[in-house]
DNA sequence: GAGAGACTACTCGGATACAGTCTGTCCGAGTAAATCCGG
DNA sequence: CCGGATTTACTCGGACAGACTGTATCCGAGTAGTCTCTC
């Protein structure tokens, strides 16, 4: 079980078009670009942020993608599940029916143990996300970089953007 | 991202297992008759179990698997990760790296802030896992299923058992 | 009746095949800004 | 100089191909009980 590559992408892209300048947009092949990505496979990515309503896009020349909320109203979580789906990670196939010992007819009340601690366990995957906004995942970039690289990004995202 | 059918298969089987008399083996046939599952393919779970030293196994006839450590002194992680693996569902493929206003030779301390967030909703996920013993599951299986079901599946398990 | 050898039922591991998903590329349709051209 | 037509740069969506993983099956090697056969 691992996440797919379009989960990292999508987080690094939002943690980007926060610092976009207020109503400006960002293309897809500059946000490539700047993280060395094939355009056209993130291109993927950022059409599920934009299903989920995350980000809003523009067509034509200065086109490109926005967040479409206050980063404090993102949840990691939400890019996550946009790109991801909001799937369980666990599928229960209750195997438990097949028991020979079961009269016929059998009706089981509710999820099985199994799939209830499994899905326990997502939730607790889940909740973690959901406590993190976009904003605190900005602040904590932002504390990691240096500044002079943080400044020089922000004119870089300024210069692309239309 | 979804978990392998093989993490449903093993903890059902780890289930059964801890109803199985003292002493005694029960082959992956009868595991995989009980399930209704493909035998050689439940075999590689049992497998990964053995390989984990979750369980037990002995050769030839009357031969098959049992725990190796009492119920009570193995997680549902334990399960968990020796089937599917104890590598973190989210790699970090550190694309922060290709932004262009770094300076060349520019090193990162530390994993990268998306990376840290990801990890922490991983370790939420196992640590839940971890809080729940395999004895905990087997009682909340009992509590499950009814009372004559539970008794005949018990014989039925002793009656295979070898 | 006892011991050696054959037999049987099982696990283990590797080889193989197939399907589905992930990764990545390509292209046409649609759109909006910028540019060009005719009046 | 102005307004309409053309060009350009972008997103969007679908089609497609290759690699990898998950699912499933099959078979040979090894092992431990059981059975048989011989002395």
């Amino acid at each position: 079980m691992i996440l797919r590559s379009h989960v990292e992408w999508a987080l690094h892209c939002c943690a980007i078009l926060a610092g976009l300048p207020e109503g400006k947009y960002l293309s897809t092949k500059a946000l490539a670009e700047f993280h060395g990505l094939p355009k056209e496979y993130l291109s993927k990515a950022l059409q599920a942020l934009s299903q989920a309503d995350l980000v809003d896009t523009t067509l034509g020349p200065t086109g490109g993608y926005r967040l479409a909320k206050p980063t404090s109203d993102i949840t990691v979580l939400d890019i996550v599940e946009a790109v991801e789906g909001k799937a369980r990670t666990f599928e229960c196939t209750n195997i438990r029916a097949a028991n020979p010992c079961r009269p016929a007819g059998f009706c089981d009340a509710g999820p099985c143990a199994v799939a209830r601690v499994m899905w326990a366990a997502d939730e607790a995957w889940r909740s973690s996300l959901r406590n993190v906004r976009l904003s605190d995942l900005v602040a904590t970039v932002a504390d990691d970089v240096p500044q002079d690289v943080w400044k020089s990004t922000g004119a870089w995202i300024a210069r692309r953007a239309g």
